[in-house]
DNA sequence: GGCCACAACTTGACGGCGTCAAGATCTCCG
DNA sequence: CGGAGATCTTGACGCCGTCAAGTTGTGGCC
């Protein structure tokens, strides 16, 4: 048997993708800090050390969990911008208000996307993963680059709006727990962008 | 005696200051995670447990620190915003660029005011601290608020930009380790504040 | 001035954590 | 069928936060 019923297999077989859905359980269930390898292992019905072999240390796990969490939050964003209206600007609140949606939906993944081995990690390392959250941002961004302007600067400006903006909403900045994204200042805050213009419509 | 030659002293006397003071070298030293209540104590010379009769637990030492660390901050923002140029623009850039140089010259503090005890914590507890450095954003944001417009959107606009930019800067996203300021896009992604305008000066 | 109550700190222990070394077990292939 | 190698287990170590109980110094009260 190669992979027969599933059951009582001494080799459990698909143990790294089970010990990543574990960490992604712990960590909505109860944040960042419930995140521990001892406890992915006990989920996945292995012992303490397993980890180890699939992993390099807790950074480890917590990369390969923020390279998952990346394909969700993509799929965020684009989920959002491909709703609403289709204008640059309209695609451009959708793809802002996805950001924010995900960081309420889902802050345990946002932080360990963004956290220390997260976001650092995907910068240096491979982050092919997060190369598609990322080239969502720049197809909304580019209808607002100006010819001859840099598109990092504006991706820039967008990104870290947004970030800085879902941080803050989830930190309870307006209100705790956060209120739903219609009910807090998200519309009013985004709104300056509006100072981004799309290059064909000056 | 009362405070005699401060040595041998069993009943330390400033415990609690020192224990502070150690986890903000340690978190200068190391980062977030080089801060422990053991390492405090160790280094403040008193044994593991002392800690807990001055805080509660590590979350109340970070709390505590946050508080400290709040007091540089707002002598980084105000420092910034009281030189360069006086006009309304001026003290807005140069407040976001006290905000980014904070995070490059200590990001461990940083990241424990901003942290999960940290913001989080002030947000609701005292926030006195707090209070100073956002009443230095309250003053430089408030040439830009328009009659009749509420000042909270136009605060949360600035600090969201500069917050968000400022853990991407630290991220590596502009180059790893983080690049001196004016060799980054910091002037370019702020220059979005443009978008907002004297009330006096439209 | 002497004693006592209280605060400050120590000592010791517990469980949880990440990590390493060594051993057991299963699978696949020759 | 048998061995090689990957996979997982067992056990141990040190560090961590936290609690309970004991010790020591201090200031106030009689």
């Amino acid at each position: 048997m190669t992979k027969g019923p599933l059951k009582s297999r001494h080799h459990h077989g698909d143990l790294k993708p089970a010990l990543i859905k574990a960490g992604i359980d712990l960590l909505e269930e109860g944040g960042i800090n419930a995140l521990s390898l001892r406890k992915c292992a006990a989920r996945a019905g292995v012992s303490h050390a397993a980890p180890a072999h699939h992993f390099d240390g807790l950074a480890g796990l917590k990369q390969a969990i923020a390279e998952e969490g990346f394909h969700l939050f993509s799929s965020y964003l684009q989920g959002a911008c491909d709703s609403g209206p289709q204008d640059p600007k309209g695609r451009l609140r959708s793809l802002c208000r996805g950001y924010l949606q995900f960081g309420l939906d889902h802050p345990g993944i946002l932080a360990v996307i963004f956290g220390d081995q997260g976001l650092a990690g995907l910068v240096h390392g491979g982050g092919k993963e997060k190369a598609d959250a990322y080239l969502t941002l720049r197809a909304v961004a580019a209808p607002f680059v100006a010819p001859g302007q840099d598109r990092l600067v504006v991706e820039t400006q967008i990104w870290s709006l947004i970030h800085g903006f879902t941080l803050l909403y989830l930190a309870g900045e307006f209100g705790s727990p956060p209120p739903p994204i219609d009910e807090g200042p998200f519309a009013q805050v985004i709104a300056l962008l509006d100072a981004l213009h799309p290059a064909s419509a000056p």
